[in-house]
DNA sequence: TGACGTCCGTTTCACTTGAAACGATATTGG
DNA sequence: CCAATATCGTTTCAAGTGAAACGGACGTCA
């Protein structure tokens, strides 16, 4: 697919006239990146949604609670890169079903202090290797080197849109 | 922020026990990219949005019809990675307001046959030097070789999680 | 002490989303 | 030719989302 823009106009393709360059949607990093990582979501968590009846975010709640514990809601909003809210329902969804613990932080009543159940260490442990495995095939075919300079890369695209939204960054 | 895991174990951080072995959310690819794309996606969205009043959809389908006009709404979800309500919707509100011309294929009655408008043309070349300056911008501290790799890498990971999808592809 | 401002987590609200139902058009097969 | 099926794009519906409002708990400062 892709294919070089202007390269083979075939007969409904209209090459553009001119302005707007060459720019091509499909060659843009922003959107390559929303597009691939989509779909690896969608994948994972087609891999434990129905098995273990668990949506992302408490996947991801559980996957830091697994690590963490105990937490406040708002230690794991940093973790988990979720707002309040979100963690707040997940949470809720979580006690709910048993995995998670809640009690109330003893010096901050404010502070929820959050953990995995006996039963929500299981499912966080039966998950961890699914988890592990997809992350294996999909890196399979790079090699460690090429793996070494994705998460470089991921790393310095972090920092930079970090820095765009607060310029006065350090 | 982000902080190597298990380097400053201070006072509320309990180690993980074992079980789970080193599992590290932080650490795992398909949520290093979640959190890194969507914060790009809105980084971007941020500049554009309220300029030009466009949605992430309906830039994506005014990006594609920029360069592949015409289109019908079904070549948009194929080009655009959207579901066909999404495309449905952008190129409704993008129609209201003037920046997309739709007509009926001549041939197929079902069809559509979407292009930009001379204003939906300006807008799109208004928002190209837009997205391209803000990849630099993101790109800055890659050297060319990492980038490469970077784009290796995605279509690498894109092939591996279609695999993942149908195994029995060829 | 008490009034004020802040922080935490929940809830509300308006909006977006994808799956499925739908009407309309086109194609296939009897 | 007509019936059955498939395809295209829209709409409906239930669920999920973030921003903002909210109430309770804490800290501060007079």
């Amino acid at each position: 697919m892709a294919g070089r823009r202007q390269s083979d106009a075939t007969e409904l393709e209209a090459a553009q006239p001119a302005g707007a360059g060459g720019f091509s949607l499909g060659d843009f990093l922003p959107y390559r990146l929303s597009v691939t990582t989509n779909r690896i979501s969608r994948a994972f968590a087609e891999r434990y949604s129905a098995r273990f009846g668990l949506s992302i975010p408490e996947w991801r709640v559980l996957a830091v609670l697994g690590s963490f514990a105990p937490l406040s809601s708002n230690e794991i909003c940093e973790r988990t890169a979720m707002d309040k809210a979100k963690v707040s329902r997940a949470v809720a969804l979580l006690t709910g079903k048993g995995l998670v613990d809640r009690a109330a932080h003893p010096e901050d009543q404010r502070l929820l202090r959050l953990s995995l159940s006996p039963r929500g260490r299981g499912t966080f442990e039966a998950v961890v290797p699914i988890a592990e495995e997809l992350e294996a095939e999909l890196t399979a075919e790079l090699s460690a080197e090429e793996r070494a300079v994705l998460d470089r890369c991921l790393e310095r695209l972090g920092s930079a849109v970090g820095r765009l939204a607060r310029p006065d960054e350090r």
